[in-house]
DNA sequence: CGCCTAAAAATTGTTTACAATATAGTTTTC
DNA sequence: GAAAACTATATTGTAAACAATTTTTAGGCG
């Protein structure tokens, strides 16, 4: 307890809370965190790489305190391990890992879709195309980082149309934590032009408000990155014991 | 400094890591950060409250690394809400939010129940049957700590039957956003005695393999919580704006 | 009397140093 | 010569001190 000061909540008449809105800074930690998601993501990390923390803080330019916290956040997200005292490492998932994940981003995704209150507004769908056109520029210029980043906020515009803020949210933290496969369906021209095409696709269904279209290819959106890394996990380490769908 | 002799228990010659799958202790700052969730819950740390660095290291006998560790994954979770350079303080949810937030809940427990395959082995059945007898003696003996976790294990058990991880684990991050608002509805003794006769029900529902008796009692099981902390908030802070479902 | 300004206190954010623990390498012993 | 014990090194975990920022308090001025 603190020795003289107890005047835990002040009841301030005049100074409403709601004012110090101050959007900060993401805390230092956030980015470091981010920069280390990215490289995950790119496979400039890849898995069972060990992580220090004076080597992390070095390179970041700052001290341990955000690295470890950036570590703890990546633990906590499911990017990366860590074992006490011994240290943090890239965490690889297992196929059945990443069936169940997908497995449920697609509930989701496909829940975020069903209640998208249509018609869309026509600012909207302008907001999403505009963001489909940095996408493809990204792809077309073979700009990853890029590819990535637009790729997410395309995915954030659209299903931050159904509203809810919660919904939105989860739909990113499972994301994240199959950020690092996506190098995997990527690393296939095919693919990324694929997902453009279902971009267009997407744009098109929300414009003549067919919902059923929009779900089925939220759906088929999901499918290729996880076969992708399970097909490329199975050829380095064996099929062995891989069967069972988590969701029916 | 080296005065032990026998501690040494390097049973591994060459360098198998992937055997180093030890699950250690949860690392000091979870248990802060779980000890803090608890006040929250029990209603012994209310909204807008601050919670200052020294007081808790001194409080829970460590250093402040970790109580801001804690705090930070408390932010996180939505808990608590830090404002750079000025610390950190209980959060309370908005009505809009916590409607959000048991929305989702909705889905993914239906969705859970929905995916349990049938029939439950008795086993299985059995242990429901302990938990919530466990569940009953708390409520009978008015502990409402015991209360508050013989309910999380009982809902962990069940949600447990459907088999994937990732949904488990985002049913138990949604329930936490919200443990601390359950104290608005278990101040009620009706309330606590509805919640055990409901396990009871989900119990006889899943022992029969009524599926869909099932899914209704989980919607049903969720509402009065949201209910009673929505009540509460309006006729504290006035109902001014409060109305919009965020699913359909 | 209220409001602005400036010192003081309280609190968070950062840096450094040190201790505990694990890993790797070397020596000893049988 | 191989396994166990020891030493050395690297890395994480903890503690304390320092700096930066914010909040409170007090005082002066209109």
């Amino acid at each position: 307890m603190a020795a003289k000061s107890l005047k835990q909540v002040k009841a301030r008449p005049a100074k409403p809370r709601e004012a110090a809105t101050t959007s900060r800074e993401p805390a230092a930690a956030a980015l470091i965190a981010k920069r280390i998601e990215e490289d995950i993501v790119l496979g400039r990390r890849h898995p069972r790489e060990r992580l220090i923390e004076q080597d992390l803080s070095d390179l970041f330019r700052t001290h341990r305190g955000d690295v470890r916290l950036a570590l703890f956040e990546l633990e906590k997200k499911g990017l990366v391990e860590r074992i006490p005292n011994r240290g943090a490492m890239v965490r690889g998932l297992t196929p059945l890992e990443v069936r169940e994940i997908y497995a449920v981003r697609e509930e989701l995704e496909v829940l975020a879709v069903r209640i998208i209150p249509f018609p869309v507004a026509a600012s909207d769908i302008e907001k999403l195309e505009e963001l489909q056109r940095q996408h493809a520029a990204a792809i077309a210029k073979g700009e990853m980082l890029n590819v990535f980043y637009s790729n997410l906020r395309f995915h954030g515009a659209l299903f931050g149309l159904c509203g809810n803020a919660c919904l939105i949210e989860t739909i990113d933290l499972l994301a994240q934590k199959v950020y690092g496969i996506r190098s995997y369906a990527n690393a296939f021209p095919e693919s990324l032009d694929r997902a453009r095409r279902d971009h267009l696709d997407m744009i098109k269904a929300l414009r003549a408000s067919r919902r059923d279209e929009l779900i089925e290819l939220t759906q088929r959106h999901l499918k290729p990155s996880p076969e992708a890394y399970i097909r490329a996990y199975e050829q380095r380490f064996g099929s062995a014991g891989a069967g069972g769908l988590p969701l029916p």
